[in-house]
DNA sequence: CTGAAAGCGCTTACAG
DNA sequence: CTGAAAGCGCTTACAG
């Protein structure tokens, strides 16, 4: 059996009280207890058992982070970023993957739910999460979800313009957007507009084709080639992913395009792993250190009542200048 | 406040036994009580306290994971198996990035411990972690830890065996070997010595660059330089991790070698992230999936006393052609 | 088929 | 400065 407080009481010969006093330092306790106790601790290798603790305080220190997966640079960067500064400020993270599937994210709420976790991170883009009563602390990443929850993100509206502005400034005639599922409230929905003010305002006729899931790349590529049959004059493409930019890209190469010749090309998102492994890639830089700062300073502030004014935060992006839209590097 | 069982009880006219009961499935219950209980849960919105659950049952189905970073491709990819896993067997996973900091691991086991888990799936290459007394279910990844441990991997011998005879296959004459962090006990060790033994069973001589960090490529790239101006006659370059192979490639085209003509390059992981954007990239693949599945089903097992014979589990790894080692694709 | 009681391991008023 | 008692929300023998 695990020792508990009590086998520390006896070895220390002290009451179970005195041991959590310590424990917690908590009160005044002579410094001869404190060590007659601390002695026992290491004694039998007493380890506090962190959920009967917090059954009593009713404060678990966890914070569950839901994300379609890890398994993409964005999010991965981004799940890296929460969890390094959860643990900095001593909160522990239940990670959820949920795949986009609203189903699987309903049973991951309530999971977390049960598990009783402080807060709530959730970057997702199905609608209908958090409609429900019995509701705790929650932030939401690059999506609006109900009145009460305060959202943090970057600028995608300004994101979306001055990629569409870089390709216009490169000389691109014909530029093209391609977007995400166009059902899901994604945050790349602001990034089109973004694209068709600037268009309309140069005077262009915008035109956006759209993937059924950015992040599985194979069911992608359909629309990609119907994009280059259907517009074989394009020179410019604004993809609302990396990923998506660097697909296409490679398509383009295969087709006969040169890049930045014929064709030039920005994607969205700019995480290091992307930028350091495709520097050539034109892309707008989204600020995942802020966003995640922000997103679990806000919730630990909601967690702790404390007020916080803003219901909602927004990060500047920023261009990184690439060959693929004409720049030497 | 929120509902406890109690209040359940109160309100379908039961007692607390019963509710509990109805909960869990469990003894003889007219179906009449069952339906009152659950209409009495509905009403008042109730949610069962886990907490409470895990602290009188001792177990939490709690999956503790320590790996260095979610925010590589092939932590990320491992990472994400492993929670899509745990969650379909009903395990929960706390994440523990621990940047390769041996502090930093330690601080984790500890939380880990206290917080009860089930259980800890290891990604870790640090040495003495886990020679505490107190010890729960533990499976390691990638690495020997203490003989008690089970550890999965894939086939890092082969893939070093593999990675060196495509090089020589696509006709190099001065392969050179990349690795990481000499100090650290990783997998790519015996991809090293895989290399050293295909090339001297070849007649040559192996010759092993070592980067301080292959996570961060920043601090890599003078080890790269050096390896070209000390070699500039190098035509096959073996590098233990994709990304690796890739800053390498990149540094290689500025210097005006030609890709594979001059030189060629095979790298290591194979991610499916890789893969899709970098398909000309010659590597060895792992299968992320199956070291996750075996790494999460050996710890349920342990965790529920099962007997498992095996104390290692080895998959085989498959080489990717790309045109980096002269494919055509 | 159902309930009263004790206990999971900890903490905090309340006394002393 | 220290201890006995009650309670956090749940579950499981033990009776009936």
């Amino acid at each position: 059996m695990k020792p508990k407080i009590q086998d520390v009481a006896k070895v220390a010969g002290v009451s179970p009280t005195t041991v959590s006093r310590v424990l917690n330092d908590r009160g005044y306790i002579s410094s001869k207890t404190k060590e007659k106790v601390f002695a026992a601790m290491k004694e039998i290798n007493y380890i506090p058992n962190d959920l009967a603790r917090s059954l009593y305080n009713k404060r678990t220190y966890l914070i569950g982070v839901i994300v379609p997966s890890t398994n993409h640079p964005f999010f991965g960067e981004l799940v890296d970023n929460i969890e390094r500064i959860c643990n900095d400020k001593g909160y522990k993270v239940l990670l959820c993957n949920s795949l986009q599937e609203a189903e699987k994210e309903k049973k991951y709420w309530d999971m977390l739910q049960r598990n009783q976790v402080d807060g709530v991170i959730v970057v997702t883009y199905n609608r209908g999460l958090v409609d429900k009563e019995q509701q705790f602390p929650a932030v939401v990443i690059d999506h609006y979800l109900s009145e009460n929850i305060h959202v943090v993100s970057s600028d995608n509206f300004q994101g979306g313009e001055m990629a569409t502005k870089e390709l216009i400034e490169a000389g691109c005639e014909n530029i093209i957007h391609i977007n995400g599922d166009v059902n899901l409230e994604t945050p790349a929905n602001e990034r089109q507009y973004a694209y068709e003010k600037v268009m309309h305002d140069a005077g262009r006729i915008p035109l956006t084709y759209h993937v059924p899931n950015v992040a599985y790349l194979e069911s992608n590529i359909d629309i990609i080639k119907q994009l280059f049959k259907e517009n074989p004059d394009v020179d410019g493409i604004f993809a609302s992913d990396d990923l998506l930019a660097i697909r296409t890209l490679q398509y383009a190469e295969s087709l006969g395009y040169k890049i930045p010749e014929d064709l030039k090309i920005i994607g969205y998102d700019g995480t290091g792993l992307i930028r350091s492994i495709y520097p050539d890639l034109s892309t707008i830089i989204q600020p995942t250190y802020q966003i995640a700062e922000n997103a679990v300073e806000t919730l630990i502030q909601e967690i702790d009542g404390k007020p916080h004014d803003l219901k909602e935060k927004t990060f500047p992006v920023s261009l990184w200048k690439g060959k693929t839209t004409g720049h030497v590097t």
